[in-house]
DNA sequence: GCGGACTGCTTACCT
DNA sequence: ACAGGTAAGCAGTCCGCG
């Protein structure tokens, strides 16, 4: 059994060498494969063979040949030009495509060893679950000075490490007399480094985990060996570790012993107000994490009381970033495995990335000559003409009992391989437009021949039903944790199809196509919501592919839930093959706000809240708790005085002093650098005052900030939370611009009218706002 | 000089 | 750095007001 963990290429006697770092029962095996010649693909405007023999006259040309391949407007000649070194194609596709038989040049920006890859069809985790990977976690403590991290001056102190095969240990350089069996106290930074890098060649590490080890552990360790002479050599050949620029951020790459850094990851597994190591591993397993304040580093190093809790606090670093691991690896392997790249891209790629990887994978099966990518001028074009997309009904505002909720099941999806909406299908010539599938933007698809992409999302759509089917009857509970993987996987790719047409910088843009995918949404969801009002139902509300309707009239919920599942039926019978709308839930009862902003409860009492401050990571936790505090008092308790009882004591707590910063916090994403804000809003002011005072922030960081009591302005008041004392809060600003608002947007949808609110307000106690 | 109306910028959500 | 549709807050400006 083996398994593919990495890939890269040398260069050896002037040839290109693919190596393949295999794990092989217990053994770590590299492969080469040496008689693999980088190429591309060149268009011509002329007879093929006239630009053949021009081509073979280049310097460094190893072989030409003619194809006939599948491009957007059907058949083409391609000649695929062969080189010695994949560092010879950047020079030799510019000289290629600077003559004047050439038409265009493709294929020409994939990475030699991604190229490897595509063409022998191997998938990288093929039995990662199998054949028991031995995974190790690693964190790092440095004694920094009042914030700022200055790999220059501050040492590291404590290196902690776990690994799934049961060692976890502390390295530290402190004489201590404190004693745990995990803990080694070893004579300096140096030899902590060293240890490091020896346990994990020892161990025979296959995969290494961290959790912002990108940008921070790796780096550091890296800088502060080169200070020592020291060599982070934890490649599978001895080779260090390096750090590279991956886009916007940095990758720290180990060589056959895949890093995967869990930070990035999260953030695009889990949507959370924030992302440090606590947070996520309270949001996974619903525990509190150890955790210390690192701002008194110093006092946790120099008082021997205190370092054993700064030990355990290492460790348990080390050892819950392990436990992520073990949560969220699955989805990157089995990811890996379909689109066919290795898990140190995989897990740093974005959805868009991911499906164009498995486009190229599929293009290269079914000899489809890939599209180039759009220079930057040609993505800025498409970004100028933007295109309408769904329809969202206006709700009826106020509070609706026994409402039932539709969807369509992956609408997009559905339409594309219903409609066969492709590039390569669309205004096709081989049909008369009355015979093809005909859009509702002036656009018609072919019905004589399956588009590409439609192909590739109908194989997903068949995988996962398989996925789903074995999921089904199988019996053992792990197997069956891996088969839900496995679909989830397929969805996530299925379901990013119709954003990647529409994704500027995407090979396979198609505005057409995308345009034309959300008008027959529109058109799909409209009828729907006709067909609903003819047939009796009331439409509360209704978004891209969802319907929430109420039979008026009707108390018997067994006969509204009866009549909605043969409305079901109904629509299903006229709706093509590929589409089905699904009866989704029952409701008791539900509160509609705005667009897009909503409550139900469920028969259980069960609240599901959409697009409401309680979502809002931009909102203070005092705010989001009481709004659903009134929320749960108005849909499941029916009972406006209790949530009024609720309000009044809130108020007085913010009064009165007694609110803790952390449930006054509000949290807000830097979404571009410092220097392109037009207008600095609170989160900014907040940073820059900080930034001021040693603290970093870049383009994604999430700030923290509290509404101190000092300032002319809301964003003059904003200070990030670590520069605030316990009680340094506006009041007013947390009761008239946080919790009020809040509230009072459920209570006027309740049907209160401003007046009646400000003489509940009084009885509330709350005259001043 | 003040307050309300309005606009533009910004963010995070929904599907 | 997958899309468009949407609500909403804050800062700043405009406008009326003897």
């Amino acid at each position: 059994m083996k398994t593919l963990l990495d890939a890269d290429y040398i260069v050896r006697d002037e040839r290109p060498v693919v190596r393949l770092f295999y794990k092989q029962d217990d053994e770590r095996v590299i492969e080469e494969v040496a008689d693999f010649e980088p190429y591309f693909y060149a268009l011509s405007s002329v007879d093929i063979n006239v630009l053949a023999e021009k081509v073979k006259a280049l310097e460094n040309v190893t072989k030409v040949e003619t194809k006939t391949m599948t491009d957007i407007k059907g058949e083409v000649e391609v000649l695929r030009i062969n080189t010695k070194i994949p560092g010879n194609v950047a020079e030799l596709r510019v000289k290629v495509a600077s003559l004047q038989e050439c038409r265009e040049v493709r294929e020409a920006d994939i990475p030699f060893s991604r190229r490897y890859l595509i063409d022998s069809q191997l998938s990288p985790m093929e039995n990662a679950e199998n054949i028991g990977l031995t995974i190790a976690s690693l964190d790092i403590e440095c004694l920094s000075e009042g914030g700022a991290m200055d790999a220059d001056k501050n040492p590291i102190i404590m290196v902690s490490y776990a690994d799934n095969k049961g060692l976890n240990r502390v390295w530290t350089c402190k004489k201590t007399a404190f004693k745990a069996e995990w803990l080694e106290v070893l004579e300096g930074e140096k030899t902590m480094i060293e240890k490091l890098v020896q346990t994990i060649g020892e161990r025979n590490i296959d995969l290494i985990v961290s959790y912002n080890g990108d940008n921070f552990d790796f780096p550091y360790i890296e800088d502060r060996a080169k200070k020592f002479g020291v060599k982070v050599d934890v490649g599978i050949d001895g080779e260090e570790v390096k750090t590279e620029r991956r886009g916007m951020n940095m990758g720290a790459r180990v060589k056959g012993r895949p890093h995967v850094d869990l930070y990035p990851v999260c953030r695009q597994t889990f949507n959370l107000p924030r992302y440090q190591l606590e947070d996520v591993y309270l949001h996974i397993f619903k525990e509190e994490k150890r955790d210390i304040d690192t701002g008194k580093m110093r006092e946790y190093w120099d008082d021997e009381k205190k370092f054993p809790e700064l030990a355990e606090y290492s460790l348990s670093d080390a050892v819950s970033t392990l436990k992520i691991a073990e949560r969220v690896l699955p989805l990157q392997y089995e990811l890996c495995r379909v689109i066919r790249e290795p898990i140190y891209e995989n897990s740093r790629m974005s959805s868009s990335q991911r499906v164009e990887r498995l486009l190229m994978n599929k293009a290269f099966e079914k000899n489809v000559v890939v599209p180039n990518r759009p220079s930057d001028d040609e993505s800025g074009e498409r970004y100028q003409e933007p295109f309408e997309g769904a329809y969202v009904l206006e709700p009826l505002k106020g509070i609706h009992d026994n409402i039932v909720l539709f969807d369509f099941r992956s609408l997009y999806p559905s339409i594309i391989i219903s409609h066969n909406v492709d590039p390569s299908t669309i205004d096709c010539k081989c049909c008369k437009k009355e015979e093809a599938h005909i859009a509702p933007n002036n656009h018609y698809f072919c019905k004589k021949k399956k588009g590409f992409i439609p192909g590739v999302l109908e194989w997903l759509v068949k995988k996962r039903g398989e996925m789903k089917d074995e999921f089904k009857k199988e019996a053992d509970s792990q197997k069956k944790a891996i088969l839900n993987v496995k679909q989830q996987a397929l969805k996530l790719l299925g379901n990013s199809m119709y954003g990647y047409y529409a994704f500027v910088r995407a090979r396979w843009y198609s505005r057409d196509c995308a345009e034309a995918i959300a008008a027959w949404g529109r058109e799909y969801i409209q009828k729907t919501i006709d067909e609903a009002r003819k047939t009796g139902f009331e439409v509360v509300y209704g978004d891209t592919d969802s319907i929430f309707i109420t039979k008026p009239g009707e108390q018997d919920k067994k006969k509204i839930e009866s009549d909605a599942k043969e409305f079901v039926r109904k629509v299903n019978e006229k709706l093509p093959e590929a589409m089905e709308l699904e009866f989704e839930g029952f409701y008791p009862r539900g509160i509609f706000i705005t667009k897009k902003r909503y409550a139900l409860t469920d028969e259980k009492g069960l609240l599901t809240v959409k697009g409401l401050e309680t979502k809002r990571r931009d909102w203070a936790e005092i705010a989001k708790d009481t709004q659903n505090k009134v929320l749960h008092a108005i849909l499941h308790d029916r009972n406006p005085e209790k949530a009024a009882e609720i309000v009044k004591q809130v108020v007085k707590d913010i009064k009165e002093g007694r609110v803790k910063l952390k449930d006054l916090a509000i949290y807000t994403q830097m979404t571009r650098g410092m220097g392109e804000y037009l207008v600095d809003g609170p989160h900014i002011q907040a940073a820059k005052k900080a930034m001021k005072q040693g603290m970093n922030f870049k383009q994604g960081s999430i700030i923290t900030y509290v509404i101190t009591k000092k300032g002319d302005s809301i964003s003059d008041q904003a200070k990030v939370i670590d520069f605030v004392e316990e009680g340094d809060y506006d009041a007013d600003y947390y009761i008239g611009h946080q919790v009020i608002p809040a509230v009072l947007r459920i209570l006027e949808a309740l049907g209160y009218s401003e007046q009646e609110l400000r003489g509940l307000g009084k009885q509330m106690s709350l005259e001043d706002w």
